[in-house]
DNA sequence: TTCATTCTGTGAGTTTACCGCACATAGGAT
DNA sequence: ATCCTATGTGCGGTAAACTCACAGAATGAA
């Protein structure tokens, strides 16, 4: 005998609003509109010709066939999340990771090949997504973020790739004849300035324990912090950034890093909900390429007053 | 953990396809066409970043991920229609009833008010549908049709109304001053066709061993049976109309039958496939109205030579 | 009581998912 | 070789589903 089902979504929006008590906190689940909950389960109530819901429009409860056709959908709906999850988590499926484009385009891109060259089986698919992700409703095998507020009522499984360190560069050409220390002037030059980062130049001179630098000097907001590293690369003025995503332009000498770096307060981390093959390898491989950029040359003496007048 | 279930009509479209083997049969059964099917499957391929599907495209096999998302799906979803059964099954529930739409207007309407004075709690819907019902597919309770082919590899519970009798039927108004033995002249009268039953004097003729009405008579066709017999009651001819619709014309005289009725061979039956409370009140209720009417003048002896010429 | 808050119901308008159609393509069978 | 069967896909249309904005109704606090 063949099925009969109404429409899935209403039997989704159904289900999540019965177990949840209200309809505004299935919408909140199922990220839609109350609106959207409320239709669908009217629909679903005059598909299966009974009152799901009764009571106060302000605060419903469920009718007995309500109560019925709860707990089947429930276990309905978890029968077959398992089943997704245990073919994403089977090795023939993409690892997909989240990313902050920034790192994403400077760190994780430059190191990929190295990662894939290790494992030819695991196809990583990479967003970049800036704002907050959500782990529990996005389907990502990894997320790396900066960790701000650790504060998830069940925090995922966490490890911390390296915390951030920012300091001044500037290209080698706009610099003047370093002194002899190394160290060089960087009052006379251009400031970048990020404008989904404002905040870089107060953390760096809180967390070296000098003066930002004066704010009527010439100065240049970029949409992206991308944007602005590429700036300073191109010669455009002097940026806070961050050791990892400068490291290897410093090292090889197309940035001079004058100040050296100071520790943000920011930590990166790589997150995730479900251990499996894939994500053990990769953030085995993540751990790795953290440690070897790990030696910011913090320690670098800076010159009392370079940064400012 | 907050489930993350990718499109659930993707979901479905893959388990029947992966369960019967062929998208063309998951088409089938879902009602759609294997395109539908195919670009869900692939959807939900992308989706998922792992291929569920592979093999040439003529014979597509399941891949292991493909393998490992079906029993988890079919379950999920066969527990999510036990559920919705149970719930539709439930007192509360609307009865659902498809029905002849002529049947509907006639027969079943003109008698309801009897059902729901003796079943106050059990509400009726009712649907005209005048083309085969799948009991299969579609959501009904109950299915009021004729049995034309009882081929159905698992035939539904079947419960015998009447056989349909036929007979020719004309408003006193029209029909001259009948003969001692109530028979009359039917032959001058206009002949009342019907678009969706053309063969209905050819069946009578059949049946009653007579010829049918000459064609060169003036005649009318109407697009619905339920026109033609109102044809005929505003006396604008005469038309071949089955008993169980008539009789209580004829009863109360608002209609004349003077050849009676013969079977036509068809058989007005109930269906069901799931017995519960609800089904069981409304055929119990059917089976006893359709008794009270059984009684067709069968056996009125007709005038050798009336309907023709 | 009265007001503020919270939650659901709903009309209007818009977006988008989904589908049908028609054709292309590709194995497999006779 | 040719037919048959089954899937892939571009295009265009339609209905489902959603958002927005506002209304109505119950709850709790002042």
């Amino acid at each position: 005998m063949k099925r009969r089902l109404p429409s899935l979504n209403a039997l989704r929006a159904f289900e999540a609003a019965a177990r949840l008590g209200r309809m505004s906190a299935a919408a909140d689940e199922l990220a839609v509109t109350h609106g959207a909950v409320s239709r669908q389960i009217r629909h679903l109530e005059e598909v299966l010709g009974v009152p799901l819901f009764a009571g106060s429009k302000a605060r419903p409860t469920l009718t007995d066939a309500g109560r019925a056709l709860l707990p089947g959908l429930t276990d309905g709906f978890d029968r077959m999340d398992a089943a997704v999850r245990a073919c994403v988590d089977a090795d023939g499926a993409t690892l997909d990771v989240s990313c902050l484009s920034t790192f994403l385009m400077r760190w994780l891109i430059p190191r990929l090949h190295r990662f894939n060259a290790a494992n030819p089986g695991i196809d990583v698919r990479l967003r970049a997504a800036d704002q907050a992700v959500d782990i529990d409703r996005e389907r990502f095998d990894v997320i790396i973020t900066v960790d701000e507020s650790p504060s998830a009522a069940t925090p995922p499984a966490t490890l911390t790739l390296f915390a951030e360190m920012l300091g001044p560069v500037a290209a080698p050409a706009l610099l003047p004849a370093p002194s002899p220390d190394g160290a060089a002037d960087l009052r006379p030059l251009p400031v970048l300035h990020t404008k989904t980062r404002r905040n870089a130049w107060a953390m760096w001179s809180a967390a070296a324990n000098l003066p930002p630098p004066d704010p009527a000097r010439i100065s240049t907001e970029f949409e992206h912090y991308y944007y602005t590293l590429e700036a300073a690369l191109a010669g455009l003025g002097v940026c806070v950034a961050p050791w990892h995503l400068v490291a290897d332009d410093v090292r090889s000498g197309r940035l001079l890093a004058p100040c050296g770096f100071h520790a943000s307060g920011y930590v990166y981390v790589a997150q995730w909900r479900r251990r499996n093959r894939k994500t053990e390898r990769f953030c085995a491989w993540l751990a790795e390429e953290a440690a070897a950029i790990a030696a910011a040359p913090q320690a670098f003496p800076p010159p009392a007053d370079l940064p400012n007048s």
